[in-house]
DNA sequence: TTCTAAAATTAGCTGGCCCTAATTCCTTTG
DNA sequence: CAAAGGAATTAGGGCCAGCTAATTTTAGAA
């Protein structure tokens, strides 16, 4: 009864599962208009796709609830994953794209490349565990280490952190953040912190920055012992 | 009146343009059952699809008759078949494809790659002018260099020739030629030949090989001198 | 010149996936 | 605890691109 996974999920299954995927990190179950907004999509279309793809066995849907990923489903949202931070890490180190500008290729390439390809460029790549951006790659069998990493907001006044992961993966955002030095790797001390979501100031590898919230609440930080 | 190109092509309309252009190369326009085998479509869905192509201007319909593509039909044509040949010549060189696994490769990435990304690959390989098979490369500006060689079935008996071009993108014919060393690149030189579509005794590299006529006919050489 | 077989087209459907408008369900608050 | 407001779903369409079956056109053979 459960359907073996041989049938081909199209191109947009594929970034219904993802999107489910990426919704759901923080564990709670993705609502159809957070869905929505996700695909840039009308809620009523992801209402009825929900529904083919809970008979496909591929998630989990409480009507008025909302949905979670089964086992097989997450298989498949990680495989894209995989190959979306594969290909970014591919495009950057051997085809001169910038981390600003790698998000949409890949976005459309890991729609179309096969497994063989993907494991090509993995090992030309020497098997990655992050991306451009430090996220974290899923290996070919679907494990996936989310490290625990602290917001660069929530970093004490005086500590001194390595930036590791940079989350989000708006051009504009990213174009600005390396133009301030703001990659994985840098080390960047909190010197200052303004009250209600206000700037921080850094120092950003020797450099005095200052960084408003929003921007400084996608950096995050390895700290140096705290967990 | 006239449609400008803004409108994006769906994956379906590049793969009948690419047809059309391969079908046509003989001159002669493409008909419906033609077409139709060759994309493995029922001929009813390709007159529909005609029908909708004519309308955007990319290509020109006689019904009963046949298609013909338009300059404006020729030149997105042209840019799949770049996109694919260049696809295809990266693969080949830098992640370890054959020339017999990466037709399908490349048949499915040639939807999906932007024309950034087509040109940074032709860049790193110095824009070649052929791909793996001997296929000329159209240029980014959608000039090709169709050269003329000989189908081996016409080398006459006694003349050495200089392998140049393979018209199969067959992976069992691909592999069973490139086991027997004809490889673009490759000296020949035709020893006998029988009659009725019969087979050719051949050296090739220094080395006897027998070679059926069907496989003969899709090895095109240059002669030393003949045009 | 007429007939016939092949080629092409039309008619009529289907499935996937999207939409807007209307409705139903939940939850929260007055 | 009832009503409101937002979230979700249902109802009803549309477009793309494929299909089979039936029909029309063309061209070649008798």
């Amino acid at each position: 009864m459960t359907a073996t996974h041989a049938e081909t999920l199209t191109r947009s299954v594929e970034d219904y599962l993802k999107a489910i995927y990426h919704l759901s990190l923080d564990g709670h179950s993705a609502g159809t208009t957070e869905i929505a907004n996700f695909l840039e999509l009308a809620p009523p279309s992801v209402t009825g796709m929900v529904k083919r793809l809970s008979e496909q066995g591929l998630l989990e849907h409480v009507p008025y609830k909302g949905v979670q990923l089964t086992t097989q489903g997450r298989r498949a949202a990680l495989r894209m994953v995989r190959r979306h931070r594969i290909l970014e890490t591919y495009l950057v180190a051997y085809l001169h794209f910038t981390w600003d500008t790698v998000h949409e290729e890949a976005e459309r390439l890991e729609h179309a490349v096969s497994d063989t390809l993907i494991e090509r460029m993995a090992l030309a790549l020497g098997n990655p565990r992050v991306d451009p951006h430090g996220d974290p790659i899923p290996d070919a069998d679907g494990s996936i280490a989310e490290l625990l990493y602290t917001p660069l907001t929530e970093v004490p006044e005086g500590e001194s952190v390595e930036l590791r992961r940079v989350d989000t993966s708006h051009a504009d955002r990213l174009r600005y953040l390396a133009e301030h030095g703001l990659r994985p790797g840098a080390r960047v001390t909190v010197a200052g912190r303004e009250p209600f979501h206000g700037p921080l100031s850094l120092d950003v590898d020797g450099t005095g920055q200052v960084l408003g919230y929003e921007l400084a609440a996608l950096l995050l930080c390895a700290r140096p012992e705290a967990r």
